[in-house]
DNA sequence: AATAGCATGTAATCAGTTACATGATTTA
DNA sequence: TAAATCATGTAACTGATTACATGCTATT
């Protein structure tokens, strides 16, 4: 049920028609915290306004239709938020790959963990520079959220990196 | 695919049999990586072992089945662990929430973050704990690995949700 | 006039969750 | 001897990905 609450999230930022809320997705949500594809995300738009919480509120060229939250949306949002959740699932491909390093030889895990050290000090660097860019135009919070999170993230992982080659140094 | 290299790389550390992988995922990667139920394991360890790259090696009471990686086993996970992988997603309900925080009023906005702080900072140092005790014991890296990167993880969640709060007085 | 990007949708398949189902062994 | 835990499995359903399908509009 996650992906009915993102959608409504970004509505609640701005009306979007799918095709954005799809953009959405893939630049600011994606590498965080959740996905879809837009073959899941026109239905799940179209069920949204079915139930209320949803509408459309322009037409555009192209077929295209934005959305918007209702007020009945913005209640479910805010249950939805509020509601702690007990026994979170994580699933992160690449962080099992992490963990999983300590598996291999010790040459192959600390090859790719110098690698792993580098490319997440970079991610790091451009996402703050991205950050600045973005403050400066005052864009909307739940970006600046996601980017803020992304960048100290990429952080913590460069260090866990350099962390965990010390510790195969060390056996 | 991640659920077969998930168990391969359980099976690498130890053999083990479907119920004990249940709750290595339970306890290890749930909360950082991947899950998996055991509806979900059981099969997939048959058809690892239809597949060469698992083996029943011991067989116990109550019909339990205990599997070990073989040869080829290695090679394909090795194999899966350095293929780069491009494009991740990251499925996450609870950084999908803190994200969405920034949509609700600021006063229910606050109390989250503040309760969010809170809680992380409980959670570093229940894990800090853990490992001191663990790193004695000589446990497995792979639960070593998780758990260090968890703990960072929960320190960073600490730090953004106070800068968040920050954020959020400054406007 | 061609190309890139905008824009929406459905169908088939695969992955993951929940519910159903059974029974053995150990511990209190 | 009752309860907790160990142990495995299948079936039905829901969620997510990939492939198929179509057409418009703006830019070069």
């Amino acid at each position: 049920m996650s992906l009915r609450y993102a959608l409504l999230g970004l509505l609640a930022e701005a009306p979007a028609s799918g095709y954005d809320l799809a953009r959405k997705f893939e630049r600011n949500l994606r590498r965080y915290a959740w996905h879809a594809q837009h073959s899941q995300i026109y239905p799940e738009l179209n069920r949204l306004a079915a139930d209320g919480l949803a509408a459309v509120v322009e037409e555009g060229p192209r077929g295209r239709r934005t959305f918007a939250i209702t007020d009945a949306g913005r209640d479910e949002l805010r249950r939805w938020v509020l509601d702690p959740d007990d026994d979170p699932v994580v699933r992160n491909e690449h962080t099992l790959k992490l963990f999983l390093l300590s598996t291999l030889d010790v040459e192959d895990a600390r090859k790719m963990l110098r690698q792993q050290a580098e490319g997440s000090l970079q991610e790091y660097e451009r996402l703050r520079a991205a950050i600045t860019e973005a403050d400066r135009g005052g864009r909307p919070p739940v970006e600046l959220f996601a980017a803020e999170l992304g960048a100290r993230y990429f952080l913590t992982l460069h260090e866990w990196a350099r962390w965990a080659l010390q510790r195969l140094d060390s056996e």
